[in-house]
Formats: C-alpha cells, sequence, structure tokens
DNA sequence: GTTGAGCGTT
C-alpha cells in the first residue's frame, strides 16, 4: 500500500524511486512526505512493513517524477536528521518486482521476472524456506554507482547477512536458553521438547491474537513483548527449586502442576521450596 | 519504552 492509500504502488511508469534508510521505526509515511516534496513532485512514499508485526523496517521508498528532484532530493536529504536518526537517500538500485532499475527509475519493463516465484517474494518466507538463501536472492547488480556504497558494503561484508527480521526473536530464543538444560537427561528429553513447543505455540496465537494495530504511530509495545521469551510467572519458583534441588524433571514437573494450582489459589507468599 | 542491517505494496 502506497502513501496515497490506494491498493499497490500508483502511477510508477517513469518514475524515480528513491530508497530513504535509517527512519527510525516510528517515522511513517506521512512524516516523509512533506518533507521529500518540498523538493519535487512526489508521487509516492511507501514504508516496507513486516508482514507479522506490522511494525516499520527501517527504511521507506520516494518516488519522484523528475529525476533532478529526485536527485536534489537526495542532496538535499541524505544525512538529514528525521525523527532523531540520520537518514540515507540514494536511487533504489532494484525495482518493486526486485529487478535491477535504473538510478531508481522505474519503467514498464517490468512484466514478470522469472528470476523469483512470488512464493519467495515475501521476507517472510525467506528464512523459512532456505537455510541460507533467505537473504535476497536475486541477483545484485554490482554497478552501485551511488554514494554511501562503501558503508552499507562494510556492513554486508561484516558478515552479518543474517539481519533477518526475526532478530528480536533470535535475541528472544538465545535469551531464553535456561540453565535447567544442564540437568539429567534421561527422561527429561519429553520435558524438554515440550516446553518450547507449548512456548512457541502460545506465542503464534498471542501475536495473532494481538495484531490489531491499525496505525503505526498507535502501535503497542505489546507486540514485542509477545515475541519477547514471555516465561510463565508459576514456572519460575518451579525453575528455581528444579536447578537448587536437582530433583528429576517428571518430579518437578508433577510438582508444578499441583505447585502452581496452589500458588494460584492460595496467596502465593509460600515460598516455593517449602516441601524439603 | 524497545531493535538498526538493508531494496518494495491491498
Amino acid at each position: 500500500m502506497s502513501h496515497f492509500g490506494r491498493s499497490g504502488p500508483p502511477d510508477i511508469r517513469d518514475t524515480y524511486s528513491l530508497l530513504v534508510l535509517n527512519i527510525s521505526f516510528r517515522t511513517s509515511a506521512d512524516d516523509l512526505f512533506p518533507l521529500f516534496d518540498r523538493h519535487g513532485k512526489v508521487v509516492d512514499v511507501f514504508i516496507p512493513r513486516d508482514r507479522r508485526t506490522g511494525d516499520s523496517r527501517g527504511f521507506a521508498f520516494v518516488r519522484y517524477k523528475h529525476i533532478e528532484e529526485a536527485e536534489k532530493a537526495i542532496e538535499r536529504l541524505h544525512g538529514r536528521v528525521v525523527d532523531g536518526r540520520e537518514i540515507m537517500v540514494q536511487f533504489a538500485k532494484y525495482g518493486p518486482n526486485a529487478e535491477s532499475i535504473d538510478r531508481g527509475r522505474i519503467s514498464h519493463s517490468q512484466d514478470r521476472s522469472p528470476r523469483r516465484s512470488s512464493c519467495f517474494r515475501h521476507r517472510d518466507n525467506y528464512y523459512r524456506r532456505g537455510s541460507r538463501s533467505r537473504s535476497r536472492s536475486y541477483s545484485r547488480s554490482p554497478s552501485r554507482r551511488s554514494f554511501g556504497g562503501s558503508r552499507r558494503d562494510r556492513h554486508r561484508d561484516r558478515g552479518s547477512y543474517h539481519r533477518s527480521r526475526s532478530r528480536s526473536l533470535n535475541r528472544s530464543l538465545s535469551r531464553s536458553r535456561s540453565p535447567v538444560r544442564k540437568t539429567t537427561r534421561s527422561r527429561s528429553q519429553s520435558f524438554d521438547e515440550d516446553r518450547p513447543r507449548h512456548r512457541s505455540k502460545d506465542r503464534k496465537t498471542s501475536v495473532l491474537a494481538k495484531r490489531d494495530s491499525s496505525s503505526p504511530r498507535d502501535r503497542s509495545p505489546v507486540l514485542h513483548g509477545s515475541l519477547s521469551p514471555a516465561k510463565p510467572k508459576v514456572v519460575s519458583p518451579v525453575q528455581e527449586g528444579m536447578s537448587r534441588g536437582g530433583r528429576t524433571k517428571q518430579q518437578s514437573r508433577s510438582m508444578s502442576h499441583s505447585h502452581s494450582r496452589e500458588l494460584s489459589s492460595r496467596s502465593r507468599s509460600r515460598s516455593p521450596n517449602s516441601d524439603d
């Protein structure tokens, strides 16, 4: 969806597309439009969003009708601080169909691209399908003529092409590793395998259930909270008891049920290891 | 209140 509320891109024939990087996650197309429209006729402003969360992905596309206006906008707005962040403005190298485009120019020669299949287009599918091909699989033309290539290339060559949008999820998962896994793994496998399944399912449903944000500015932090480890409150005292007492996890599990019931029914003020 | 490499749409 574009800034003008239509479905899909507007008349993009012979427009010049600028990629605006490093915008704030709170910056909306309405913020960028007046800024860029001062330097020429802006045909469209589009901020790609994460399809699941709806969050901005931190960059935008601004389309101009004339190339000289686009160039002027680059000169004037590159490095400008918008919403607290120094934006980078450059010609887009790829069109909406991941075609290589010339200085951001979008002509009508993008009927269909054999390089991509539609199921691979969306970023959500990249990391799910390919083990390592979840990054842009479309061929990048080496003609990076515009400025700013060196900085971004440095970032890319740093081996950080794992920058998929699931970074917060990765952080959460890496943080959620509990030291409990160190204990005896005799019959604890069923327990160890059960817990993450429950959690991931709960997380998924909660994310889907809470996807209700209408405008980006009204975004509620509950989204990120649901993506966080989100360990159940009742499990923390049980985990403490497990790691300290060193009892088997089956026992702990059966106890955790009764404990959680007790703790929820009673005033929870009891110490979890009061049964020693 | 929150992240920060990078190229796109109901």
